[in-house]
DNA sequence: TATAGCATTTCAAACGTTTGAAATAATTGA
DNA sequence: TCAATTATTTCAAACGTTTGAAATGCTATA
């Protein structure tokens, strides 16, 4: 049964005419007559012709692969991103290498070596949270190839190409809301002060309590990484002084609030019970939580995703300058528990 | 700065040899001279010479891309397959698309068609739930394209090739772990029937019960899908009757077992806190429940996609012959919490 | 009836590799 | 010194497409 794929040339000697005439007849070329596209057409459709990829990227000397590199696939928000990304690249005849930086520099330098070996026609990435150097990413650009950032980018960098979260219109709404249920005492549990929404995020906290006459306070504002430690001193700093006690928190990712939840809970805080929780991400484990956030910032990663591999093919197909660099943002909503 | 990328035309020129010379002192050909291969292997290193994968790909009548068809990558399991299925495809030159069937049949045959039309070299599927007919998998080994089932896959059907999770020996551990605390009551909530190794899961814990002389009892085993509310009414059933309350349970999968954890936490069961359960995952978000399983059943899923897509590469290169079917099993371990 | 003009089809080269066969060069033995 | 042998290199076709240029066939006009 192991039977041969169809060609361009079986197909021209089965109509008895020559592979351009074919070759044109599906591409809808004008100068073929109607009548002869519609029987190679047909033919076509009927023998399952389906063109050979490698023969047609040799040709166009494209590779149609697009790289991503990210920090994590266990993190919700990037496994949802590739969703968004690998239908759209899916549907324009692209295919996706995913690899994941662990969050670590070194390891990124190395895919991005791996990627433009394999020469991508364009590349996703999310920076680890200790690039600052950008030369092995830069070296794509140079080379002709579209990079295009997303969530997690140079900040301080306007030339190149971004998509992302609105972060700081979530935070700022999630602080409002917070504001809204009589809170005063709004503390804010910042990321990793090297990642550039760490500080969108805080302005949007900064903002609505301006916004909103709340006073604000250094001492309610802390920071931490995806450690756990540091998270819980980052909470015991928060709550240290018994007068002063924030009653809400906003923080600016989903499983570490759990664990700042868990630790206040720990500890068997006196007014547990009355704090109230924000955090980035609608993760589906809240559901399970038995202290839950009372609300969650939906990012929308799909769409963050989406929108990254659209500007991506604008790019590659030139629809778009390569210097002419865009920001695309991609809103969040408030989601109530 | 636009450097058009390196051929072996290019290098033969420069070298002042014919093309061929080229790519067998590259290919390490017995009847090139030492000294050549030595001058074309420092020449390609220096200019960072890449071979162009579309016209090798297009020579060898390969395209290298693997396709994968999983129900969800929002389920830890999968994702962290992938990651072992990934890293191994690249270490080997093959690329990999991975698609979500949602666990929905319509979907996976669609999928299926979408993968034959790109030319895989092979294919990796864990089946959805409701697979029962194979015709749209078979139609890849009618024409020699491997195909590697793993995890979920069609149990009574033997000719195919097999990876999967030692499923019989994980639960087995995990009731013979809650028989050594003393449990003599531990109830088994099974996942959806179709599924195959509910049935080895489930067999693991009789077998387990009886090599410890604990009596079965038939009203202490339940199935659930991945509905919530089926949970609940399984539940429901296994703690109905108040004289013959199970002390312990194993569950087929976490995120169903941490739904049940909270159906019984909600109706404050008398006795919730002697109540141990165990569940197959290990997933990481377990550290932020308040009342988290004893232990959880390692999968060791990477491994898993480790092992699949390494048996599929031997199929590819027909190291192992397409009717020699396999059947790979990758031990589980108890992790205890 | 030749010819200009158009519609349509075909030719042929190119994309970058691989590889068996053929050609050439170097070495050996008689 | 010359043929035979062996080592090494090159030729040329192939993989399946695309595409500008050239060729062909046809119609209409002078």
């Amino acid at each position: 049964m192991q039977n041969t794929p169809i060609t361009l040339k079986f197909l021209a000697e089965k109509l008895k005419m020559s592979v351009s005439t074919v070759s044109k007849a599906l591409n809808n070329y004008p100068t073929i007559n109607e009548y002869t596209k519609k029987r190679v057409q047909e033919m076509a459709r009927d023998l399952h012709f389906t063109p050979n990829k490698s023969a047609i990227n040799l040709k166009e000397r494209k590779s149609r692969i697009i790289g991503i590199i990210l920090p994590n696939l266990l993190d919700y928000f990037f496994t949802r991103s590739i969703y968004g990304v690998e239908q759209f690249a899916m549907k324009n005849g692209y295919n996706v290498i995913i690899s994941q930086s662990h969050d670590e520099l070194e390891k990124e330098i190395q895919l991005a070596d791996m990627l433009l070996k394999s020469r991508v026609d364009g590349l996703i990435v999310a920076i680890s949270k200790n690039t600052q150097d950008f030369s092995h990413l830069d070296q794509f650009e140079n080379m002709g190839i579209p990079v295009v950032y997303y969530t997690r980018n140079p900040s301080f960098n306007l030339s190149c190409h971004k998509v992302l979260g609105n972060t700081f219109q979530g935070c700022y709404q999630a602080t409002k809301f917070l504001i809204n249920r009589g809170h005063q005492k709004i503390a804010y549990l910042g990321g990793p002060k090297m990642i550039n929404f760490t500080h969108d995020r805080f302005n949007g906290y900064i903002n609505a309590l301006k916004d909103n006459q709340v006073p604000f306070q250094a001492e309610l504002v802390a920071y931490t990484d995806f450690d756990k430690e540091n998270t819980v001193s980052a909470i015991q700093n928060l709550f240290k002084d018994s007068e002063n006690m924030p009653t809400a928190l906003v923080a600016f990712k989903e499983p570490i609030l759990f664990d700042a939840i868990k630790y206040l809970k720990s500890i068997h805080h006196p007014k547990f019970d009355e704090i109230e929780c924000i955090g980035f991400g609608n993760t589906p484990f809240i559901s399970y939580l038995d202290s839950p956030p009372i609300a969650s910032i939906e990012e929308n990663p799909e769409s963050v995703g989406e929108n990254a591999i659209k500007l991506l093919l604008q790019l590659i197909n030139r629809e778009i300058e390569l210097q002419d660099y865009q920001k695309i943002m991609v809103d969040c909503q408030l989601v109530v528990h």
